[in-house]
Formats: C-alpha cells, sequence, structure tokens
RNA sequence: GCCCCGGUGGUGGAAUUGGUAGACACGCAGGACUUAAAAUCCUGUGUCUUCGCGGACGUACGGGUUCAAGUCCCGUCUGGGGUACCA
C-alpha cells in the first residue's frame, strides 16, 4: 500500500476534533506546561508560510511535553481588531466585523489543515464584546489606579484620594507621591482640596492616573487620520501603509508605561529570552543615569536645568542649548535676535518627522542674545536654541561640552563656539572626543581625576551647592492609548460636564456602535462620532469617540487563555493561580519594543492590584525567523521623447527583458520594430532607454521565466503589452529577497504544498530549512529530501517478507517482525531517542529531522521492520510527523492516539560500543587510529597507547612530554 | 554613528564544554531496474595534486593564545537586524 497522505491526513484531523485530543485539562497531578504562540492578525492575504514556522515549532514542543507527562497548554486565537479590515470597509463599505470573520474561517481552515494540537475550545478573538469586555474592564483598572513610588507599585486611586484628604500635596516636599517631578502641579492642603470642585478633583488626578487624558505631542498620521505610538512607526512613515507622519499637540488617551520603566528593565534579568531582544528592549527603555544642574541667567533670578550624564566635563561648557519648543525661549530672546529666533522656532515647529530625519545631519540653530552664569567659574555662557535638542527628552535644554560630545562638536564648529578640552585623549581638531575614560585637565578641583571619579565628586559638589541633584532618565514615552478609528475597542469612558467617568463594571462591554461610514466626520472627528447621536450613555452623555491601539487586546490574552469562557471575571483566579504564566513563547521578533513591551506593563500591573501572581507573562521566549519571499520584478520602459510631438498615449507599454537591460543596441532595435506596427518612428539620436520596476506576482513566474499570457492578463492595461525578450525568447524577471507582503506579490502559501506533499512533508521542510531564530528564504528545492524520507518511514511498515522491500515495486501489505532487535538495530533506535530529546530540548528542530533520517536510512540498510525498534521510533516522531505516525501507530494494533503515549526514555548502555577507535597524534597532527576496548580507562588507553608498535616507531624511543586523552575520544602526545 | 547577531562546499545547513570540519539534505555526475518515462535503489561529489595509494591546503581576511581553534582573544573587511540627534 502507497502512503496515501490525503486521506491519512484527513482522517485524522477529523478524529482529533471528534475526541478533543489536545483539550487542556485545568488541573491535575501532571505539572503544566503552557507553551504560546503569538495569535495572527487575520488578514485577507490568510496564512503564507512563514505564519506556520513559529506555530510548528510550538506544536512540536506542545506534543513532544505531552508525551513527557505535562498538561499542556496550547491556545490559538485571533487578534482580530486592526486597520486593513478598516480600510478595506472605508473603500467598500464593508463591516470589517464580516471582513475579519472571513479572514479568520480562511486562516482556520488553513490551519486545521496543518494539523496543530491546539485547543480550540479556548479560542479567543479580541474583537468579540465577550473578550473585549474584558480589556475595558483592565483599561478601567488602569484608570482607577496611580503609581506609588514609596510602595513601587501601582495602587487605587482612593489611597491617593485618601492621602490628599489628609495631606494634601506638594510636589516640592513630596516627589514619591508623584513618580514625575517635572509635573508643575501646584500645591495644596488637606482642607483645600475637599473644597475643590469635582471637575478640579478629577484634574488634578488626571496627572496621576495610569490611563490618563492628557496633552501631548503625538505622531499625527493625516492620511490614516489617526496618532500612532512611536513603536507604529518606521522610518518617519507609518509602519502600515507607509504615510507620513507629522508631531501635533492633541489631547489624547495615553498609558504611563513609564511609571514602570525601572521595573521593566529589572524584569528582564529574570526572563529566559534572547539577548539580542532583551538589549532592544533596555535600548528603548533608553535607562541614563545622570545629574541636573542648573545654570542661573546673568542678571535674573531665573535658571535653565539641564540634564547630563557628563557632570565631569562641565568646565568644558561652552553655550547651553534649548529645544526650539522650550518655555524660556521667548523671555529669553533679546531685542536684537527676536525676529531670528521667532523665525527659526516657528521653522522647527512645521518641520515633520520625517523631514527631521532627512535633514539629520544638517546643522541648524540660532542665538538668543542671552547668557547663563557658569555654575563653579561665574563665566557668562552664550544660550543658543538648536533643534538638534529635543523638547520631550529631559529638561529640553543641555549643556553643550563640544570637546567631548560630537552633536555639540559640530554645532559649536557649524557657529565658531569655544571648544574647551577637559578629559585628556582626543585630537580635538578632527572630532570630539566621547569616551568615558582618560585624565581630567583644565577642570580645577577635578584635574587629575579619571573621568569615573570626576562623575562622582561632580555630583557631589553638585549637590553640596545644591545646584541640583544625581538623577535618572529614560528615553521610554508613555504609550499614546486613543485611536481615532473605528475597528478597535470603544474606550469605557463617558464625559458628564466635561469630566470623564469610567463605565461601571456591569454596563460592559460597551459595544461597538454601527456606523453608516467608516471614515472621520467633516469635523474631523474620530467615526465614532457619526454614531454619536442616538449613542450616549444614559441617553445624554456623550463617550469617548476614540477606539483603542491594536495592542490593548493582546497586551493580556494569553490570561484570558486560561479560562476563555468567564462572564464574570476576566480569568478565574484559581486557574490563573495554576497556569500562572507562559512558559515558552514563540513569535515575530517586530514585537520586540511594542507588543512584548505593553503586555509585560499589563501583566505587572495586574499583579500589583493583586489579580495574578506572575511578574512575567512569558518565562521563556524564543523568536522565529522571518521566512522572506523571492520577490520578481519587470522592467517596463520609460518613454523619454523630449521635443517630440508624440503623444505618449498612444505609444505601447514595452518591458524589457533582465538580461538585456543594458545592451542599448539590442533594446533600440527592437523598439524600431515594435514601433514599426504603430507606424511611428523613433526620433532618431542617440539615447539610452531607462526602465522603472515593479512587482509581479510570483504565479506568473517559474525559474524567473515570466509567462508572458498570464502576465497579459493580469490587467486590462498589459493586454496589448510587447516584450523585449532574450535571444533564446525568454523574458527573464528581476529577483529580489524580501519580506513577503501582498503588495509585493510573493506571497507563498503553505497551501500548494499541503496539496502536493501533505501537510507532514510542509511541516518537516519547514523545521528543515534551518535554524527557527534564523531568517532565510523561502524554496522548495529541498522539499523531496524530507518526502522521500516520510516514503522511506512508510516502507519499513509494508514489506512483504521478513527484511523487507526496499523496491516500490513489490510494496506489499503491512508487514511488522516480533522478533527480536539486534544489539546495533538497538543502537540506531536509542541513538536516536537521545539525539532527538536533546535536541527538542535546545530547540533544535533541523538537525533532529537529520537524526531521524539518518535512524531510517540505518534501519533500512539492516532491512528492520522489527516492532520493538520502530514503535519507540514512532513516537518520538510523531510531534514532527503527527499525522503519519498516528496512522502507523494504528495499524500497530494500538487503539488510543499515540499522542497520548509516553516518550520513550533511551538506555545508555545500548549506546557503548565495545571498542572505541582512539585517533593517535603527536602534537596536534593525527597520525593512526588505535582500537581498544571500551570498557578502559583514561590510565590504561595511556598505557595501551604507549605500549603500542607504532607509537613506539613514531617516538623513536624518547619520551613524550605529555599525554593527553580527551574525553574518550582522541589521544595526543606532546613531544 | 551606536547596540546586537552572523560570515563554514555549487546550495540549505551539521559540528555539546576548544578535541578526527563539512553530518543530513538538495543539486550535479555515473550506474542498476524499465521498450520508455516516472518511482526506487547503488556509487561518487571541499580545493589542489596523483593513474592509484597517498600528500598538501582548507570554516571572510591578518595576527595571537593552546599539545589542539569554525569555536577563545586582538585588529580588519563584510552581511543582516534594532535604534537614531536621548545630552
Amino acid at each position: 500500500m502507497e502512503y496515501n497522505f490525503k486521506e491519512i491526513e484527513s482522517n485524522w484531523q477529523a478524529y482529533w476534533a471528534k475526541h478533543k485530543t489536545f483539550a487542556a485539562k485545568d488541573g491535575g497531578d501532571k505539572p503544566k506546561y503552557y507553551v504560546l504562540d503569538m495569535f495572527p492578525y487575520p488578514s485577507g492575504a490568510g496564512l503564507h508560510v512563514g505564519h506556520p514556522l513559529g506555530y510548528i515549532a510550538s506544536d512540536i514542543v506542545s506534543r513532544y511535553k505531552r508525551h513527557k507527562g505535562f498538561n499542556v497548554l496550547h491556545p490559538m486565537g485571533y487578534d482580530s481588531f486592526g486597520l486593513p479590515a478598516e480600510q478595506y470597509a472605508i473603500q467598500t463599505g464593508q463591516h470589517p466585523k464580516i471582513t475579519t470573520e472571513q479572514n479568520i474561517a480562511r486562516y482556520r481552515e488553513q490551519m486545521d489543515k496543518i494539523g496543530f494540537s491546539f485547543d480550540w475550545d479556548r479560542e479567543v478573538r479580541t474583537s468579540d464584546p465577550e473578550y473585549y469586555k474584558w480589556t475595558q474592564w483592565i483599561f478601567i483598572q488602569i484608570f482607577n489606579s496611580w503609581y506609588n513610588k514609596s510602595t513601587n507599585k501601582a495602587e487605587p486611586i482612593e489611597t491617593l484620594i485618601k492621602v490628599f484628604e489628609t495631606k494634601g500635596f506638594n510636589s516640592k516636599l513630596d516627589d514619591t507621591l508623584t513618580g514625575d517631578i517635572e509635573k508643575e502641579l501646584a500645591p495644596f492642603t488637606g482642607e483645600e482640596w475637599k473644597s475643590f470642585d469635582e471637575k478640579k478633583k478629577s484634574d488634578i488626578l488626571m496627572n496621576f492616573r495610569l490611563a490618563y487624558l492628557g496633552e501631548s505631542v503625538v505622531n499625527w498620521c493625516p492620511q490614516l487620520g489617526t496618532v500612532l505610538a512611536n513603536d507604529e512607526i518606521k522610518d518617519g512613515v507609518s509602519e502600515r501603509g507607509g504615510y507620513p507622519v507629522e508631531r501635533k499637540l492633541m489631547k489624547q488617551w495615553s498609558m504611563r508605561i513609564t511609571a514602570y520603566s525601572q521595573r521593566l528593565l529589572d524584569g528582564l534579568d529574570t526572563l529566559d529570552w534572547t539577548d539580542s531582544l532583551k538589549e532592544a528592549q533596555r535600548n528603548w527603555i533608553g535607562k541614563s543615569t545622570g545629574t541636573s544642574l542648573k545654570f542661573t541667567i546673568h542678571n535674573s533670578d531665573k535658571t535653565i536645568e539641564v540634564f547630563t550624564t557628563r557632570p565631569d566635563t562641565v568646565f568644558g561648557v561652552s553655550f547651553v542649548t534649548l529645544a526650539p519648543e522650550h518655555e524660556l525661549v521667548a523671555s529669553l530672546t533679546t531685542a536684537d535676535n527676536k525676529a531670528a529666533v521667532e523665525a527659526y522656532v516657528t521653522q522647527a515647529k512645521n518641520r515633520s518627522e520625517r523631514e527631521r530625519q532627512a535633514d539629520i545631519n544638517k546643522i541648524t540653530g540660532v542665538f538668543t542674545g542671552s547668557y547663563v552664569d557658569h555654575p563653579f567659574t561665574g563665566k557668562q555662557i552664550p544660550i543658543w536654541i538648536g533643534d538638534y535638542v529635543l523638547a520631550g527628552y529631559g529638561t529640553g535644554a543641555v549643556m553643550a561640552v563640544p570637546a567631548h560630545d560630537s552633536r555639540d562638536y559640530s554645532f559649536a564648529k557649524h557657529f565658531g563656539l569655544p571648544i574647551i578640552e577637559v578629559v585628556k585623549g582626543g585630537d580635538l581638531e578632527k572630532e570630539s572626543y566621547d569616551a568615558k575614560e582618560g585624565i581630567l585637565v583644565n577642570s580645577d578641583f577635578l584635574n587629575g581625576l579619571q573621568v569615573k571619579d570626576a562623575v562622582k565628586l561632580a555630583i557631589q559638589e553638585i549637590e553640596i551647592k545644591k545646584l541640583g541633584k544625581g538623577k535618572v532618565n529614560y528615553r521610554l514615552r508613555d504609550a499614546v492609548f486613543g485611536r481615532q478609528r473605528y475597528w478597535g475597542e470603544p474606550i469605557p469612558i463617558y464625559y458628564k460636564n466635561d469630566i470623564p467617568y469610567a463605565l461601571a463594571e456591569n454596563e460592559l462591554p460597551l459595544v461597538l456602535p454601527e456606523v453608516d461610514k467608516y471614515l472621520p466626520t467633516e469635523d474631523g472627528e474620530p467615526p465614532l462620532a457619526r454614531a454619536a447621536s442616538s449613542w450616549k450613555y444614559e441617553g445624554k452623555y456623550d463617550y469617548e469617540h476614540s477606539t483603542m491601539p491594536g495592542w490593548a487586546g493582546s497586551s493580556w490574552y494569553f490570561l484570558r487563555y486560561m479560562d476563555a469562557h468567564n462572564g464574570s471575571v476576566f480569568a478565574d483566579k484559581k486557574l490563573m493561580d495554576y497556569w500562572q504564566q507562559v512558559d515558552l513563547y514563540i513569535g515575530g521578533s517586530e514585537h520586540a519594543t511594542g507588543h512584548l513591551l505593553y503586555v509585560r506593563f499589563w501583566t505587572k500591573f495586574l499583579k500589583d492590584l493583586g489579580y495574578i501572581n506572575a511578574d512575567e507573562p512569558a518565562k521563556k521566549l524564543i523568536n522565529q525567523g522571518m521566512i522572506q519571499g523571492r520577490s520578481n520584478f519587470v522592467f517596463r520602459l520609460l518613454w523619454d521623447l523630449g521635443a517630440s510631438p508624440i503623444d505618449e498615449k498612444t505609444l505601447p507599454t514595452i518591458f524589457i527583458s533582465k538580461g538585456v537591460l543594458h545592451d542599448n543596441n539590442y533594446i533600440k532595435d527592437h523598439v524600431v520594430k515594435i514601433l514599426k506596427d504603430y507606424n511611428i518612428e523613433l526620433p532618431t539620436g542617440n539615447r539610452t532607454f531607462d526602465t522603472s520596476s515593479f512587482n509581479v506576482d510570483i504565479n506568473f513566474v517559474n525559474n524567473d521565466i515570466l509567462d508572458i499570457n498570464a502576465f497579459k492578463n493580469w490587467r486590462e492595461d498589459f493586454k496589448e503589452a510587447k516584450f523585449i525578450k532574450e535571444e533564446n525568447g525568454d523574458y527573464i524577471c528581476g529577483v529580489e529577497i524580501e519580506k513577503m507582503s501582498k503588495s509585493k506579490f510573493n506571497v507563498q502559501t503553505p497551501d500548494d504544498i499541503a496539496e502536493k506533499f501533505g501537510s507532514d512533508t510542509l511541516r518537516l521542510y519547514e523545521m528543515f530549512l534551518g535554524p527557527l531564530e534564523q531568517s532565510k528564504p523561502w524554496n522548495t528545492n529541498g522539499i523531496t529530501g524530507v518526502h522521500s524520507f516520510l516514503k522511506k518511514l512508510w516502507r519499513l511498515f509494508y514489506s512483504p517478507v521478513e527484511g523487507g522491500a526496499q523496491r516500490a515495486g513489490d510494496v506489499a501489505a503491512f508487514n511488522v517482525s516480533d522478533s527480536e532487535p539486534t544489539k546495533s538495530e538497538l543502537k540506531t533506535l536509542h541513538k536516536t531517542i537521545k539525539k532527538i530529546t536533546e535536541d527538542i530540548e535546545r530547540f533544535s528542530f533541523n538537525t533532529s529531522i537529520s537524526n531521524f533520517m539518518i535512524c531510517v536510512n540505518e534501519l533500512t540498510d539492516a532491512k528492520c521492520n522489527k516492532r520493538t525498534i520502530l514503535e519507540p521510533l514512532l513516537i518520538c516522531l510523531s510531534p514532527y510527523a503527527p499525522h503519519i505516525t498516528e496512522e502507523l501507530w494504528k495499524q500497530l494494533g494500538h487503539n488510543e492516539s499515540i499522542s497520548t503515549v509516553a516518550f520513550p526514555d533511551f538506555n545508555e548502555a545500548y549506546l557503548v560500543d565495545d571498542s572505541i577507535n582512539y585517533p593517535v597524534s603527536v602534537n596536534g597532527k593525527l597520525k593512526f587510529t588505535l582500537e581498544l576496548p571500551a570498557t578502559l580507562s583514561v590510565q590504561e588507553v595511556e598505557a595501551e597507547v604507549m605500549k603500542n608498535e607504532q607509537t613506539q616507531k613514531l617516538l623513536e624511543g624518547k619520551q613524550p612530554k605529555k599525554v593527553i586523552v580527551v574525553h574518550k575520544k582522541i589521544v595526543n602526545m606532546v613531544v
């Protein structure tokens, strides 16, 4: 019987679904193991071959852990709120809910085909009201909390109100309360607090709430009509859609993630995540330790406060730079400079994010005309304005030390400001010396010290003189939480007398209202405002009209899987205590500074309020590499007719093959020929032919050769296209390896492979491609290798006679022998079990498949079809290729699913050879190999080697200086 | 610029703590079976040299440590990812 994967796979998928083979039990004696995949956004393109890469890996681990006696939770769901469905709705009018449901159905169908062991009873969808009810509920908890710096955790806002009632508030005296000393909030007493009206109280509390409404500079994307978080912007344009982004001051819901900066940093040390990912988070949080320092403005009692990490270089300060947005800019500017400063500030404000990045090397700035006094020397130092200083970081002002900071250096060079060396070691003619090592000079009391010691002493001195104090700054910004979009969770807030109130728990979920259009309103209000006439709290109060960002639903979904259908709490405490946290989390590294930071933030918050016990969402995390697509390009001729009277529209569309792209004469001949048919004469003269390239659907391309007919039918305007082909008549496309995306027409779906070779082959092949964490382009060149491995395995069980049929021609009935295995067969088996176990434990799936292949090759060579060997082998293989192993297991006469069987243990005893081949080398050079009994000790091996004739011959009677026997593997003599 | 991770045959990639580099697979070449094809099986396949046995060289490049280096250290080149005026 042939290996009929289609029938086998659909049968077993039906069996697993019917018997709920992979449903996780909440509790029991077995140890728990939680394996989580990052759930997908269900896009219209369906699953591509990159999605299953991580899912297959996690599925292998899940199945393996079940074999090993763990109670495994392995769920899947959908991150189903998002922009593409909404953009589609704007274009077509189709409700995003319908689009999303269709896409989910397709994803589900594709996933089912691959044979994953998900517990589908626990499926979650972030756009389901039963789910986002709890996302809203968590938002309300965050809204109703503040961060207490002295207990270092979030607490209910009532505890803060109590403090206000009894002690009032004064930021000058008590910065433990706020955790945010930049906030200049007027002090008040307890009595005053009690006398404040509700609006005033609300406004004050807003400064402390962890979810707050605040005015801040946001990244505004006009094309998308919404604000974006920093991690949603790449290279100054929106990550989705690639639209320009501007900076804009807006009143926005935000999350005070900065309160957790230090804990998010510290938590990283406890996690088994890759160094590069932890490093990315550390950089994103961007902790820097330094000091604040006040510079008094000359002839004034006002001061400018700066933040610096290099207080040691304070004697090198030759100017002070303010950000254009700095509050003192206007008051500092002297009359002479007013015009220039105002022009500069206006220009800087209007520059978009992208322009700022483009001009990154352009140095701009303007002198205010004012001076500060140097706090130690008393010298007058000019105050400048420069847009290299960011308003949002530190104090928005820096002390410029051009000798030891490259940005200050360029600024000083450009404007001819003095450069004062205070640390020895660099060549200041050429560049600044930024390194934090060397001896201090020109620095009064710091002279002669090393940088490290000078920093300490400088801070000490600054604190004694009350000029400032040691301080820590973070790059991390609060996360903007509102989006002016339709397809997201409504923020459960309504406004009464201009005061925001959270909904009560029993009023949730606040369901997304229906709207007639998905666009913003004519006056720029978010789409939800379209429903506002009928969508009101208690029929009269406006709800918040912005919705939550994409990361809201994904910041806690791992908890919902623990208790996916609970209607009364977000998940039962007992179940969360049981499942705790994710043991293994697999997903893409593109979420390093977005999702993975937010989910850690929410986890820590929920722990602070005592809802959960885990401090971190996932113990171990693996980033699967990206599977890149192979894009193909066609090259379209650009007409450059100069002054010619010919109308370009009458000319044909011509595509030029890659190989002849630079052969001008060749192209010219063909162009002339083509134009003849149009009765057009090409204007004379030497000319080059420029082309523009664009992506062509890879389905029309085979080995870079374009299927011209298919291509012509692709789009209406290509119907009449002409092609300048290679000499051999082919049209060759350009090639590039890049990210798979619908817009590049290079998406490879798993469906074709599953159709042609089966899901088990697909699973093996995706793992066989290379290390899980490595990015690699998709190519199917080697797929026959893993497929024939499965066929070989099948044939071990189907043989007409003892000894096994090795040819397709003599395939017969199922035939497995009950005779005793030989020593070498046992060795093959146990060697394989050992290696596979080690491979899975260290997530090295590609090598384990190689080890299976070696095993099957050896058993085929030995003509081994013995039950005692094949059964354990099947169990080992079943996490990788579940369908074929289930089928063979059943045919061996077992009634239960193979996934319920214990994983075999290996026995070292079978692995020891009777004899070992010792390579004998002299000074590291291999001379000969010596076969000795395996039972010998290291000393005995040494003695045997020395007794040996060949050794004596090599040594010519001399004694070696030393003899090294390494790991019973190699003998080396040093002469 | 800064941070992180890589660079091994024609290709994808193996190589626990430094211990016989190139496992396994693809591709290629030759062969078997077949009227033929497909399928399957066998042999060879890092480079140079030799009819062969064998020998020499070989993990981006240049140094170093070591009896022994793909692996450790220093420098250079190079690919990928992250981040970008963060003071």
